[in-house]
DNA sequence: ACTCATATTGAATGATTATTCAATACAAAA
DNA sequence: TTTTGTATTGAATAATCATTCAATATGAGT
């Protein structure tokens, strides 16, 4: 693998997003990362798959590093939209909230075994590239954090003291993603299912009184 | 006529693990990995850093591929002989085993931030290359099954029902992963007392009674 | 129709790197 | 010492790829 980077400004970065090529290249891009490894994805290959020039690609987004960080981004973005919206919901109660969390991390959508495939290609080269851990680092750190204030919540509502709201949010997000890893192994083994169902019965055996953690 | 004893010669002996430069190669290849990334892990600083020539680290494991499952199997092996040695400690009861794997889970030799990136990095790679995974599976599928049986006699002596021992290893071994997995992101938070902490708490709060799990 | 600015191409370039192999160092046997 | 077989080198090779850029297409304004 051959980097090397070359920074564009904020400005330039917003503008690429009012193209459609930009959108069709970042497509590309994981879907090429999913399909053949980080190491293995060339810009010709994703600019055959975006049905562009390599050359245009490259003129695009200045170069391949810049191309991969804004793939990165966009997978970030996609899923922090989809727990943001499940903190915010006043619809539903603390305990209907961690369920709707649960049930969105093993949803078909974020824990398919592409998108893995595509998150931990990035999370192996987070020690050696700084700007991918500050894009994954600061994701993280606005989930566990909300996700400690909704446990919270539920610890008091249900009389738990024994275990901390950090604690156990923790607990949860390590098993998330262990669980995201362990699927690359064994799909199969690691149904959706059995990892709601695994999760669920953790938080049971906390709450032990909340029916609805089956 | 006086035949001399049949000798094998050195090069014979030497031909797989016998050699010390077998095992330098292996060595640098780790290093390598660990410092650089597996993307950016080239032949040659392996060779530099194991001070033999480029052309003999090739001579030596026929292709670079080779030399990646030599080094990813040499890791699987030193992590299996330490908890390996663990299960079949007749000396402690089951609950003292526990508390080893636990401790050895997040050792300074094997949860350290060089060989969590060796790890992550081939565990990237394992939809890909068929061979990465054959070597992680078989070993996972061992710990997994010696984990079940152990917190299966942990669980009858502590009249502990509403997890199965299935359960309980399935959500140990995730969060082993996932911690792992956090330590690479941020070192200092994820520390190993921290972790050991997390996960002692997490038997403790299934197992009230056993005052080793503090 | 013409001009000019922007979008896109694709072939050429240059850098990197796995792999090969002829040459050499070395050591044991004769 | 000389011979002989093995170990090791390092320079050459060939393949792969990111990046560049001159050429061309496109389309809006006049």
């Amino acid at each position: 693998m051959n980097i090397s980077p070359k920074k564009i400004s904020d400005h330039q970065l917003e503008d690429q997003e009012f193209s459609i090529n930009h959108q069709k290249l970042i497509d590309a891009t994981i879907e090429t990362i999913a399909k053949r490894g980080l190491g293995d994805t060339t810009i010709a290959q994703v600019a055959k798959k975006a049905m562009v020039s390599q050359g245009y690609a490259n003129f695009r987004f200045k170069s391949k590093e810049n191309l991969l960080l804004s793939s990165l981004k966009f997978l970030s973005d996609e899923y922090k939209n989809s727990w943001q919206r499940i903190f915010e919901d006043n619809n539903l109660d603390p305990v209907g909230r961690v369920i709707k969390i649960i049930e969105n991390d093993f949803s078909g959508k974020i824990a398919n075994r592409n998108k893995i495939a595509v998150w931990v290609s990035f999370y192996s080269e987070v020690k050696f590239r700084p700007s991918y851990l500050s894009i994954c680092q600061k994701q993280d750190e606005i989930y566990s954090s909300q996700m400690e204030k909704l446990i919270k919540e539920v610890n008091i509502l249900n009389n738990q003291s024994f275990l901390t709201p950090r604690e156990i949010s923790e607990t949860y997000l390590s098993m998330v993603d262990g669980l995201w890893q362990r699927i690359l192994f064994d799909p199969k083994m690691y149904s959706h299912v059995f990892c709601k169902d695994l999760i669920k019965k953790y938080f049971r055996n906390i709450y032990a009184d909340e029916k609805r953690f089956v």
